[in-house]
DNA sequence: GCGACGATTGGCT
DNA sequence: GCCAATCGTCGCC
């Protein structure tokens, strides 16, 4: 057996331990390729600014969902980090599509698997991400994850789309994974 | 009540 | 590479 995910950690340990692990939602999904750390001291973070309506989740207990609507049409999913009331996550941003490819293609309207799920929005959109799984713990259904069975190599560099803290190296990635939204350098 | 602004994507130049 | 789409959230009047 591999070690669980230990949500407790700081989020930058969590966004790098997610890569490699399995996640699927309704038995809908694949493996972590690329994820984002975010924490509250930081102003690129939704939780800079303190507890709001819809952050709330992010300060909740670790192990749970934070589900964002993102420009006012994407849904995005985060893994709750830390500890209850601190405001740290893991943003999902892009997996390598396994399990469920025809309801993956459905949802998306494309075929060529490299498009399903690499982006955060587009993998929201893929594994039926719902504002309804906000606050929904990790360990119960639909949601399955199971850590990495093995080491992998892992990227690291700044992260994407945001305008502040971007000297940050958060964002994380599988060394060498066709499946990422943009490629490592 | 109102206006500015995204942790994005996809289509067009 | 650039830019529009699209709308909930948040800060301020």
């Amino acid at each position: 057996m591999s070690t669980p995910v230990n949500f407790s950690s700081p989020s930058h340990i969590v966004a790098r331990q997610l890569i490699g692990a399995t996640f699927t939602i309704d038995g809908v999904g694949g493996i972590i390729v690329e994820t984002e750390a975010y924490d509250q001291r930081e102003p690129a973070s939704h939780t800079f600014v303190g507890k709001t309506k819809r952050n709330a989740a992010m300060f909740g207990s670790p192990g749970r969902a934070y589900v964002y609507r993102s420009y006012g049409i994407h849904w995005c999913l985060n893994f709750v980090c830390e500890a209850e009331g601190y405001g740290a996550g893991v943003l999902i941003r892009a997996i390598e599509p396994i399990v469920g490819l025809d309801v993956m293609r459905e949802r998306r309207g494309v075929d060529r698997i490299h498009l399903l799920c690499s982006g955060p929005g587009k993998l929201g959109q893929a594994l039926g991400v719902k504002h309804e799984f906000n606050g929904m713990s990790l360990t119960e259904t639909p949601f399955h994850l199971t850590p990495a069975l093995k080491p992998v190599d892992v990227s690291c560099g700044p992260r994407i789309g945001i305008s502040k803290a971007v000297e940050l190296p958060w964002r994380f990635g599988m060394e060498g994974s066709p499946f990422l939204s943009r490629p490592f350098r």
